[in-house]
RNA sequence: GCCGGUGUGGCGGAAUUGGUAGACGCGCCAGACUCAAAAUCUGGUUACUGAAAGGUAGUGUGGGUUCGAUUCCCUCCACCGGCACCA
């Protein structure tokens, strides 16, 4: 059931709007993540736009240049387009104009990174070519700009000064005509206003000016600057990039950002000079890199054939090892023997592709692969057994790049007819970095000499505030820098070994949970690390010193006293609270907090009656299964100590009981103007007039109240009452 | 520059749907035990003020909405991640 594949198969382009609109079907991936996904595909709609080239000057009068717009409506504020330093007419006008050769290259030089060309300074050259405005005719000139990317969409943009800030920028800075050609929602009404008095010029900005009283008019609408821009003819201090109304387009004024929009298209689309279009930021995938380390393509470059792919038989391509390496060139490209090979094709002579693959090319599908070792395709059928993955974890860089390509090859894999799943992943985690102090000294030459924290001694105030830090070996300072991702240049990597050979695994697991939740970075420090084996410790002491007691009868929940019930109460919440934490928030510390809430309150809970002992029994058995997942092997340990055969893992997870979470009583807190001034004690249930006179008794709330009159009170059933005066 | 995130005690962090800010842990202080130390246990620990009870302020900045804002909205600042070849 494999498919004939299309050549469009290994675009991702082709799957630009799968990949947007199946965001929508994965709630158990992160807000962020999806947002930035939605925005790095980007999809816009707008008009694609011809402008042809001005007869008399173009090199060619079939030369057009196509533009893509979102904002149409401004169409008749086009004064200039600016193209690509890649674009064809660029290219051309460099022929014979060695100034805009030179512009060219230097934006060749400059880095293509987004964040180096949204960065940069905004340059231009003027091409000397002129394109004529599709509706109105006018001749406007044609710009070079080091801003507009071969890439983006038609390395062609329309400029309009007026409306678009960078535009604006560039018209200011080479003197080109700035057009106004929308106004804002104030500026429209002050001038309909003037409309109704004069009535006489179906041009509302015109009958503005040509009166002598608008200014003052406008100025209550907040839009003086704007107005004696345009009496000046020009748009002074920045660009207006709001939706308003048309004016100066002729026959489109008076129009919204809608109603422009459908007539400009259908004026364009009428005389064959544009379309409607979708338009995608998303950009196609190049997979290979020139370097040596990585999967070769299987390909082979014949001059009779073309370009044909090594036979399967003779997949995988292996990389040689036996290579030498010289300068920075990769060494299979250097070695002329190694590429060459007969084409599978004719049988003549070719020559293997020496590229290599993108590292995200094999990052995309080893999640597919680990379900079928050993199949001789790509998968075989146990994919569908396991696909898609029910948990994903990976770190929040990885937001846009391999969790796209991840995303996209898996599509690429349903549609080759390996799997039956849409999406690859349906729970996605990021976790955050682990982060580590780093301390350095200065060498003379003013570099630093980075040196590892656990060779460094803290030194602290008597208020505990770090003052500074000192090298163990030698007892002289160091400098504290800052906190920072673990890394090799930096010295601030930490073995967790160390430590499991000092506290135990389940010791520094239960730490390295509880320090921060997964999706924030994790501060590798030792101090906390004792808190968590003194926890372990005493869960280990208080549960034998329980399990020494004679023995007792099951919980019989309607003997209990309140102090009891209070006891079983907080298990059951625990319970309650570590299965949300774990199942739905991935809140580990918070978790662990309450289990280590749970040990503090049973320690003090001492009665040695047979019900207490049974509550006891009932603390500790779910305290140990609640912490197996974190703590397993000293949970074993206790599980064992408590009386139990079977593993610990083996048994269910630990259920809350319904009837031991009610409660009788629960504390209001009572605010009087939004302060917190006392609490009550209400009986669950209570009418909201008998809460409202308990709240109004506490004799600190009466205290804060004295003479004043009560304005009203809000309650919050189970919350709050908050008394207003 | 753009997109996303973060900012709360001395420190890591909690407050889940707008409802008692600082849970839990570290550190620190005091006490108990001890000849002593370690370990352990008990109590305290946001700041200012006050003998105390208490009062006032307080969640990066400045504003706003609300009876009530760490939480929602706007502004700004700082830091972190990503920005398509980290060859």
């Amino acid at each position: 059931e494999k498919r004939e594949i299309p050549q469009w198969f290994f675009k991702i382009t082709a799957y630009a709007d799968e990949l947007l609109s199946e965001l929508g079907n994965l709630p158990g991936w992160p807000d962020p993540v999806k947002i930035m996904q939605r925005n790095w595909i980007g999809r816009s709609e707008g008009l694609e736009i011809q402008f042809a080239m001005d007869d008399g000057e173009a090199p060619n009068t079939a030369d057009s240049i196509t533009v893509f717009t979102t904002r149409p409506d401004t169409l008749m504020g086009v004064t200039f387009l600016s193209i690509a330093a890649e674009h064809s007419l660029a290219l051309k006008a460099a022929a014979s104009n060695p100034d805009i050769a030179a512009f060219i290259d230097e934006c060749r030089r400059g880095g293509t990174a987004e964040a180096d060309v949204e960065t940069q300074e905004k340059k231009g050259i003027d091409t000397g070519y002129f394109a004529v405005h599709p509706i109105s005719g006018e001749k406007i000139p044609v710009w070079i700009a080091n801003f507009v990317l071969m890439g983006y969409g038609t390395g062609a943009v329309m400029a309009v000064p007026g409306h678009d800030q960078r535009d604006w920028e560039f018209a200011t800075k080479y003197d080109l005509m700035i057009k106004m050609v929308i106004i804002g929602d104030a500026v429209r009404d002050a001038i309909g206003e003037l409309d109704r008095d004069v009535r006489n010029n179906s041009d509302p900005m015109t009958t503005a000016l040509g009166e002598s009283r608008p200014i003052d008019v406008i100025e209550g609408a907040g839009a003086l600057s704007v107005f004696e821009d345009f009496e000046n003819g020009i748009i002074t201090k920045s660009a207006f990039t709001d939706y308003g109304t048309l004016v100066n387009s002729g026959e489109f004024d008076g129009l919204d950002f809608r109603g422009a929009f459908d007539a400009i298209a259908k004026r364009l689309e009428a005389d064959g000079k544009g379309e409607r279009r979708v338009n995608y930021r998303l950009r196609d995938w190049g997979v290979s890199r020139q370097r040596y380390w990585g999967c070769p393509i299987p390909m082979i470059h014949c001059d009779r054939c073309g370009i044909v792919p090594v036979p399967e038989d003779q997949l995988p391509v292996i990389l040689p090892e036996n290579v030498r390496f010289m300068g920075v060139q990769s060494p299979i490209k250097a070695d002329p023997e190694w590429r060459k090979i007969t084409c599978p094709s004719c049988g003549g002579p070719a020559e293997r592709e020496t590229d290599t693959f993108d590292t995200f090319m094999e990052s995309s599908w080893y999640y597919a692969r680990y379900t079928s070792p050993g199949a001789k395709d790509m998968v075989d059928e146990r994919a569908n057994y396991w696909l898609p993955v029910d948990q994903y974890i990976g770190g929040i860089e990885h937001a846009i790049l391999h969790l796209l390509y991840f995303r996209f090859f898996h599509k690429l894999m349903r549609d080759a007819g390996f799997v039956k799943s849409t999406e690859p992943a349906t729970n996605l985690l990021c976790q955050g970095m682990v982060v580590a102090e780093t301390f350095f000294r200065e060498k003379p030459d003013g570099s630093r000499d980075w040196i590892n924290p656990a060779d460094v001694e803290i030194e602290k105030d008597e208020r505990a505030r770090v003052v500074g830090a000192r090298l163990k070996s030698d007892g002289e300072p160091v400098e504290i820098g800052a906190t920072e991702k673990m890394s090799k240049s930096k010295n601030n990597g930490v073995d967790p070994r160390t430590m499991v050979g000092k506290y135990g695994a389940d010791t520094v697991r239960l730490f390295s949970l509880f320090a921060s939740p997964p999706d924030q970075s994790l501060e590798w420090n030792e101090a906390g690390v004792e808190g968590m084996s003194r926890f372990l410790r005493r869960l280990w002491r208080d549960l034998h010193a329980h399990v020494s007691q004679p023995d007792h009868p099951e919980v019989d929940a309607i003997a209990l006293s309140p102090k009891q019930k209070t006891m079983r109460r907080q298990v059951h919440e625990t319970i309650a609270k570590v299965s949300d934490d774990f199942g739905r928030r991935y809140a580990f510390n918070t978790a662990i907090a309450s289990c280590m809430e749970l040990l503090n309150a049973v320690a003090k809970f001492t009665d040695m009656d047979e019900q207490s002992r049974a509550v006891r029994h009932e603390v500790f058995e779910s305290m140990v299964l609640l912490l197996t997942p974190i703590t397993p092997h000293i949970s074993q340990a206790l599980w064992t100590a408590l009386g139990h055969v079977d593993p610990v893992h083996a048994h269910a997870w630990p259920e809350a009981n319904e009837e031991a979470l009610r409660k009788d009583a629960v504390t209001l807190a009572v605010q009087v103007n939004g302060k917190l001034r006392g609490t009550i004690e209400a009986p669950v249930g209570a009418a909201r007039e008998a809460v409202e006179a308990m709240a109004l008794a506490n004799s600190d709330v009466s205290a804060h109240i004295g003479a004043s009159i009560v304005k009203k009170v809000i309650y919050v059933p189970g919350k709050i009452v908050n008394i207003v005066i």
